[in-house]
DNA sequence: ATTCTAAATGATATTCATTATTATTTAAGA
DNA sequence: TCTTAAATAATAATGAATATCATTTAGAAT
């Protein structure tokens, strides 16, 4: 078996499934496109199968959800990352810099009443494919 | 009238609360709370309206909508701020940091393929209340 | 001030993402 | 292999958000 963490739970071929097809799409898939991606390999699975292991794994701290403009969707990139979100079609595409991660990580240590432990900013634009589209019509 | 904007819309008096109440109230109020808020001035305010004009503001730049644990909030705050969201009870505070906000602008320059406008960091971690209820059971 | 009308509201019905329920199945340890 | 708590599949239930539509109103025109 792969391993995917050392948490107190049953390694199922459903939660393996979903953990290997997050892992291998990037691009912070919705709930319906992990369950029809799924769906490929294990033909019969429920989608509250798979809505109640994307709730269970990001409570594990295997998965990472997020919402953009009012659309959940999840991750399991560790890596610290950013976002850069397109305010028209609410694409959203990671950004790495560590050199961002450190210099915020560092301002949260003079923050008080707050433990801070990680952090991830949101760059707010419009993406390349929807500036286009402006501009042509 | 108190001017809240120049955008082309009504003024009506549902509006005018709804900015009114989500300015005195920097907490990132939900839908109900906006609502029951609203509510003691303009008793008879139906909570579609309520619905229809967070999400009409919204659209217009008046307001920002924000997503914390699944849950959907409101503000108004438009000075260029950061969240520091408690991973246990859902808590958002503000944070303001000019200095982080400029750095990151700054990153945000050498992004390709999107055009950045605006930014905002989301700092994680345990708050003081929380911290302090783990420690006394 | 009065009239006019597109826009907004209130009340309610509808939609649909998410959660709960429950009988059945299964992972993993004895 | 046996045992059993945990997980799954199928389906019902919930509830946040949206749509509908008759009525009202902000704001412009007369």
């Amino acid at each position: 078996m792969d391993n995917i963490g050392e948490a107190d739970m049953k390694y199922t071929n459903q939660r393996v499934e979903i953990i290997a097809f997050l892992r291998e799409h990037k691009g912070h898939p919705t709930v319906d496109e992990v369950y029809d991606g799924v769906r490929k390999k294990l033909t019969r699975i429920s989608k509250a199968t798979v809505y109640k292991n994307l709730k269970f794994l990001s409570q594990k701290g295997l998965l990472e959800e997020v919402n953009v403009k009012g659309v959940t969707r999840f991750e399991a990139n560790f890596v610290p990352h950013h976002h850069l979100i397109c305010r028209k079609c609410g694409k959203m595409d990671d950004f790495q810099s560590e050199e961002l991660f450190d210099y915020s990580m560092k301002i949260a240590e003079d923050i008080e009443g707050f433990s801070i432990d990680s952090m991830s900013t949101n760059f707010y634009g419009i993406c390349k494919q929807c500036k286009e589209d402006t501009i042509n019509g």
